[in-house]
DNA sequence: CTTTATCCAACAACGTGTTGTATACTGGTT
DNA sequence: AACCAGTATACAACACGTTGTTGGATAAAG
């Protein structure tokens, strides 16, 4: 009875199972038979899919961190038809997609390496489609490459707060604040508000 | 032969060599005999001064992070009086001041759990003091609190990209290029870059 | 000569990654 | 149908290293 284990099918478990327990602790207090005995497999079968508990992390990872093709097709508008409003629509769906994992590998207990590999594979795909195109002399294209750092690094945490408060924002508000914020500068957006609520 | 050992140079010198370790690889990899090795002292001195390598860590996080009465006397400026420059530049100083460690701490090899309590303490510290002052709506309370973890995480990101980067910018320009985004926004900012590059 | 800081040795407990063998199911061949 | 080769996992045992702890020795300072 109970019938042939797909290979497939056994890697997916031990990393659903694993990836519960990673929701709930440090991934240095994980160990591989914790994983199994949650999974229901034996320990040495975890070793026949992965090298390490932190390898396993990365095949987690590596699925939602879209392709280069993928990404390159997302990104192509942001700073090209300089359509901002689509390239945040774009971000966002991405990170609605993946919201929950994201909000672990982004949060207190998630995995620096990966922001790091978010933020440079962002760099590199948006870069050469600008600074090309516009011919930005040396200093002024590194000073887009910072913009661009802050404004991911700013996505990246606004949503990952908004994921772990339960989404207590309607997300049409977070889409309008970021864009404002964008357009605006946060100074100019925290003015407005303050005066908004003078006249009431 | 030898002085008599110090306490506090001793555990002192065990938190150097093990962020000289640090520096080089990941935590997890590190053990307690590599960096008593290292600082040419027994394994069991170590748990003299504490009780796991996340601790040393720990111990270093903390001397770094203001206490909360200097971190209040940094940020009562920030929104109150409004006067962003001197906010922004007391921020710098700060990272200057500790920029080699916190370059690592928040880069790829860095800790997830160290950047939460920055940005929650600075949440803590700057709530209060704008949003009694102005008595914000429910609302208007939200977006203020996602606006300020937008400028901390774009200030972070942006600084340890420049730090990870040999400060290939003058701080002068940095600065400025930060103290702009926030007031005009990185569309705006950006929009003034390719104009000026066109003229010429 | 007492206190203090470190050394040293040894300990059990545990996690790691690996290996060899056994079992059981699958799909294809005859 | 019967058989066989391939595959996925089980199981057990291994050597090895790390952990955190302990009790006693050593050496310097006051």
């Amino acid at each position: 009875m109970g019938r042939r284990p797909v290979p497939e099918e056994t890697k997916q478990t031990l990393l659903d199972h694993f990836w519960k327990i990673y929701c709930e602790k440090p991934i240095e207090k994980i160990t591989v038979r914790e994983i199994t005995d949650a999974a229901g497999f034996n320990r040495g079968t975890f070793y026949v899919y992965f090298t390490d508990v932190y390898n396993a992390l990365q095949a987690i990872e590596d699925s939602i961190l879209p392709g280069e093709e993928q990404f390159e097709e997302m990104i192509k508008d942001h700073h090209k038809g300089l359509d901002r409003h689509q390239s945040l629509e774009e971000f966002m769906d991405f990170y609605e997609q993946h919201g929950e994992k994201l909000q672990v590998l982004l949060g207190p207990n998630g995995d620096p390496t990966f922001v790091s590999r978010i933020k440079e594979r962002v760099r590199r795909l948006l870069i050469p489609h600008s600074s090309e195109l516009h011919k930005l002399n040396e200093k002024d294209r590194m000073k887009f490459e910072y913009m661009v750092e802050a404004e991911i690094s700013s996505r990246l945490g606004i949503f990952t707060l908004w994921f772990s408060r339960g989404k207590d924002l309607p997300l049409e508000d977070l889409h309008q604040l970021v864009y404002d914020m964008e357009q605006k500068g946060s100074h100019q957006v925290g003015q407005e508000m303050l005066h908004r609520n003078d006249f009431r």
